[in-house]
DNA sequence: GTACAATGAACCGCGGTTCAGTCATGCGCG
DNA sequence: CGCGCATGACTGAACCGCGGTTCATTGTAC
């Protein structure tokens, strides 16, 4: 039993515990039972709760980064890297459902998410979207008249709500299938008249 | 000094507070003191905390439909829909910088903003652009092949990332700037080929 | 004088955090 | 070899501060 392991245990028993109620209406203990460890243990390896919350999204946040950024690169040409980032985002959510919960609702509180210690690791995934834009205006496959950052957000904003969407209306149908809408409208928007 | 008064003040109060210092860390009595009434007198108009929150949020999205579907019936085509819905979204937020920050940052809560109480008021928005692309369709100015439903959330995540951003990066820029940029992007997704 | 809105100090349950004690492991010494 | 002893991970009952909620009292309008 190496250390790593408890602290990996707790994390994945935080996301089921947070996805089944919440973050606000988990109590540490709820972790430690989920864990199978004492609640005592917890602040062994955490600092406080909130430290577990930052942590988990954080940990999981660079694993999605660095497994799109290593997918997407083998794709050529920009159009097909924004056809498989879209299938990924999808297919990741969909692939652990109780990460998508923690991801697409419980992870939104306040100010955890998009700002405070999170904050680098969503803009490393912005970052990501933004320079396949950037390659495809430079590759002039890509309209330059829209700017990047606003073709960034309109494409992660468009990916996040059907994500959301799924989540909350309970996973009913599969998220993968509307992959290929998502990325035509959204490719029909930026790329230029006649590709 | 009507019922109605310390009602709507009580709710004006709880946007500044929930605005300042989020949900979960705005104490009743915070909520009091910035309304000029003391913490018993919540409880002769709201049933609990979270009382507070759902009201605040439902008075404030049912006017928000109520004012953008009327803004929106004097636009006769589509397309000029989608741009004064966008125009409108944006300005909205922008007008009321502390409701925006509610709306956009704390409202995600947990369970209290899509899911619960709130479902019916969102879900009313989701059908009023809903209905402006179907009448697009209808009109065949809008492409046919991309569901209705899909291209709601599209256009919605799009408009609610960027306000997302805009709250988030603390309001340096118009947002209302970038309405145009997004309703393009969008249009050229879903508008027929050569329209 | 009656009714009812408003007050705000006190109550009390909740749950994050602590820490004194238990247990397991491995090491040195006879 | 085996027997304690030291080390440190682990435990979980108890603590304690916080803050939502209550309600006996006060103020006010008619």
């Amino acid at each position: 039993m190496r250390e790593s392991d408890k602290h990996q245990q707790i994390i994945e028993a935080a996301v089921r515990v947070f996805a089944r109620n919440g973050y606000y209406n988990s109590r540490v203990s709820d972790i430690a039972r989920e864990a199978g460890v004492a609640s005592g243990t917890i602040y062994l390896y955490f600092k406080t709760k909130d430290d577990i919350l930052v942590t988990l999204f954080r940990e999981k946040m660079a694993a999605w980064v660095a497994h799109v950024r290593e997918r997407i690169a083998v794709e050529p040409d920009p159009v097909a890297k924004v056809r498989r980032l879209v299938a990924l985002h999808f297919d990741t959510l969909e692939r652990d459902p109780a990460l998508a919960e923690v991801v697409q609702v419980e992870l939104r509180q306040g100010h955890k998410f998009f700002r405070g210690a999170s904050a680098h690791e969503v803009s490393a995934y912005f970052e990501l979207i933004g320079s396949v834009l950037e390659a495809g205006q430079a590759a002039g496959v890509f309209r330059g008249d829209v700017p990047v950052n606003v073709a960034t957000k309109v494409l992660f904003g468009a990916m996040d709500q059907m994500a959301t969407s799924w989540v909350l209306g309970k996973r009913k149908y599969r998220l993968t299938d509307a992959a290929d809408a998502v990325a035509t409208v959204f490719l029909r928007g930026v790329t230029v008249d006649g590709a």
